[in-house]
DNA sequence: ACTTAGCGATAGTATTACTATTATATTTGC
DNA sequence: GCAAATATAATAGTAATACTATCGCTAAGT
């Protein structure tokens, strides 16, 4: 799988950033460290200050690439719900039994996430911490709906779009398609990191994984009739 | 209902504040206010300064009440499912019934939040709008471990906890309690942004409540049978 | 050889999230 | 009714943040 991937660029809202930090080695290692950064020291501490320094750059370089730190967790968070959606495609597209077809694709979305070579500076382990422990924040703000109206959380909601799919698929009777499917992805996280921090609240641990209890969730709700 | 209320003192953790601003005045003054506030400019754009001007008071002096931004935020949410969780016990605790209770709880837990009149200095409605926005953001931090530890979280988790006791009670065999608890608490905030900011992603809107999906949700996955 | 783009260095700004100190107003105890 | 204690206001100050603006160097392209 690893070959195959090299060289397919995850396509990134050009709005989100000055400079294609894809471009060159200094954008590669702003994204590189910023990886690295956040996931060490959080969000709220990260400054393209703290990076420029990390890198060796100056903080007025890292504006080339980044008009602010919000448009950077834009970015990071998209990279990595584009690379989710293309593993999501991949191993779902030539399965043609709709049940089999949606476990596949909740397997995936749920999964712990594994080290991928074909992105040789991006770290997608960590980002997934990162996603795991900042994804909200990049919505939870006053100007959400302009954002979104420019398209900035439009993969997310394609991924949401591709679940829901397949969902109606397996049981078009179902009413509640697009909410199910926002809360699997969505729930993934909060699971995970419920795991980490907060246990007493979770059933999800070093042996029973999110995935099950999803899967789970999700077999028994589109298996019901409608019924009480 | 509201008669019977007045009075009832929530309980908050007292490292959680510097002075019980329910103590004085002015310290309801901030209560009020900052609710008022957060709501309107969010959370990230509110300063104490800024408050203290639209009270009529000195920065100053709400550093005498609150020792951080943060702290305020973790009172504020703390009240808030404080307040939930009297409702859900007052609710509940006569239904004998396990499945009635648990149904009775999930409409509690996911409901429109409505006035309440015996808390004159909080708008119930607009602390549920903040605890919507808001919420993730007091324990997505690089604290959050030392400041569960302090107890911060707690009302939270008991919340969480008793919503586990009346599932198992429904389904002794369920494996999954505590995260389709915790599931159906943060689903339930999810979902009501959804469909304010991102209605494509969602079943829920003015005629289709989070209530309504999250009841179908736990009813169908606790009455399967386990199975495939 | 000339231009241009990319980057680094420096300086500067308004704001934030506080802390510290002093002064004044208010409450309370006697 | 007055002193003492307490609460609040006013002012000043600090380090850090999240930028913006300008300038100069350097390396690459034409």
């Amino acid at each position: 799988m690893d070959k195959l991937l090299q060289g397919v660029k995850i396509r990134i809202n050009d709005k989100l950033f000055v400079k294609d930090p894809e471009s060159s080695e200094l954008g590669k290692n702003i994204i590189r460290m910023s990886i690295l950064m956040i996931n060490e020291i959080g969000w709220e501490n990260f400054t393209f200050k703290k990076l420029g320094k990390q890198i060796g750059s100056n903080e007025s370089s890292i504006y080339r690439y980044f008009e602010n730190k919000h448009k950077l967790l834009l970015y990071l968070t998209s990279w990595y719900w584009g690379w989710m959606e293309y593993h999501l495609v991949l191993a779902t597209h030539s399965i043609g039994n709709p049940k089999v077809k949606l476990l596949k694709a909740i397997d995936i979305i749920t999964r712990e996430v594994i080290e991928d070579t074909a992105y040789l500076h991006i770290n997608e382990v960590l980002l997934n911490k990162i996603v795991i422990n900042e994804y909200s924040k990049s919505y939870l703000t006053k100007e959400v709906d302009a954002e979104n109206k420019e398209g900035y959380f439009i993969i997310y909601k394609r991924m949401v779009g591709r679940l829901r799919d397949m969902i109606k698929d397996v049981n078009p009777e179902y009413t509640y398609p697009s909410s199910l499917a926002s809360t699997i992805l969505e729930s993934t996280l909060h699971q995970h990191f419920l795991k980490d921090h907060f246990t007493s609240i979770t059933d999800c641990n070093a042996t029973v994984t999110p995935t099950q209890y999803l899967t789970h969730l999700v077999v028994n709700t589109l298996n019901q009739n409608v019924n009480e």
